[in-house]
Parts: C-alpha cells; sequence; structure tokens
DNA sequence: TAAATTTGGTTTATAAAATAAACTAATTTA
DNA sequence: TAAATTAGTTTATTTTATAAACCAAATTTA
C-alpha cells in the first residue's frame, strides 16, 4: 500500500516549516520563526494557531524587554505525526532512504 | 539557505501522487492513475489540465475498444520540476539523504 | 428495441485553505 | 508628542482543492 493519505496539517508549506525548524530547537519565538521561514505576521499566526488546536505545539506567552514574546514548542504529538508524515512523503518522492 | 519555495504545483497530494506515479511508469491511463490515487474522475481531470498547462505532462486522447482514452505521460520538464522538489522538500523533512 | 446502466471523461459549483491587508496595543525614537 | 517600530491578532480576499453535476458514447438488461 504505497500512497497513503498526507497529514493535511503538515503538508502545507508554512506549517511543514515551522513543525520542521520546531524538530531541530525545540523551541523558538515568534519572531524567529518569522525571520527563518519568511511568512507575514498574520500567516505565521493563523498556521500557529492551527498547530496549537492540533495539539500538535504549545505556545507560551510573555513578556520579554517590555514586548510580548511568543516562544512555541513541539509536543510529543506533533513529534510523531512530523514523523508519520515524513515515512507517508517518501512513498510520493520515489525514496528508499531512512531517516 | 535550507527552506526554499516549494514548487506549488507539485506540492499538492493528489498532483504529486500523479507525478510521483508518472515517474516510474513513464506512460499511464486515466483510468490507472484514478485507481491508484482514489482521486474522483472530476479531481483528476481538473488536476491533469493543471499538469499539462505547467508542461510537466503529456496527455494524448485515443479511443481504445471504443472507449476514450487518456494517456499520460510526464515530460523532461516534469521530471526535472520532481527531482527539484523532491530535493527542496528533503530539507523540510530533515532528511539528509541523497535520492 | 427502448430504457437503464456503465465507461470515460469534462465542466461548473462549493468548500476549504492559504495569504494578505487591516487593525490593535504598547514601546521607542526623533 | 507625533511618527515609527515591535509583536503580534483579526478579518477579508484570493487561491486551491474537491465534489457534484453533467455529457456522449457504448453496453447491458428487460
Amino acid at each position: 500500500m504505497p500512497l497513503k493519505e498526507l497529514d493535511p496539517l503538515l503538508h502545507s508549506q508554512l506549517r511543514l516549516a515551522i513543525v520542521s525548524l520546531l524538530v531541530s530547537v525545540e523551541e523558538a519565538e515568534f519572531t524567529y520563526l518569522k525571520a527563518e521561514t519568511n511568512a507575514t505576521a498574520g500567516n505565521l499566526s493563523v498556521q500557529l494557531q492551527k498547530l496549537k488546536e492540533a495539539g500538535y505545539i504549545e505556545i507560551e506567552k510573555s513578556f520579554k524587554d517590555n514586548y510580548p514574546q511568543t516562544m512555541c514548542k513541539i509536543t510529543s504529538k506533533g513529534l510523531k505525526a512530523f514523523d508519520t508524515y515524513v515515512k507517508d512523503i517518501q512513498h510520493y518522492l520515489n525514496l528508499k532512504t531512512k531517516k
């Protein structure tokens, strides 16, 4: 059974980029994600909310140097979803390789 | 420079599945693609047209056993685009592997 | 042999998603 | 103190994906 359904929450360029970054760093600020992904703030805000609603990431808001700070980190659920997505899309890419 | 823009024509589950199949077989009927992708005929028809308009595939219509037959095959442009897409998305997937 | 069904699609309409634009609120700078 | 900047959110618009409806010809069934 080759081509499985790709998790629609992850099969989105920006959300995939966000999760990809969070997998590596385990915690990142809104501004960092914005800079790394080249997304607009609005788009980033919306996509982060979707990932949060899905339980893929956690968002903690605080203040740093008087400015609001939005910290994001991936959850174990998000990590699992990402791993599954990586496995699934490899069949589409005709990749035989392991992670 | 890690996260490049993903070709929006290929970053679509169904179109990616179509191209993935065509890369392997080099020629396929509409009905075969429909069966393999589990797509509805309408959706498949639309996505094939988009791939054709982009020059990623060629479509040849004929008749076989009295019924219309739509044959699809990938072009060199489509092949290149697919290879690029595969390379690009690997950065998102945190894969270090070669093809 | 006429009606119903199936095959192999296309076209059009709807739902969902991504994105951009507009806005908020506080802070800093000139 | 007015303008610009930071760090976002909310709302509106555009784009995309998908489904539903449709079409023509061929085949089956009654």
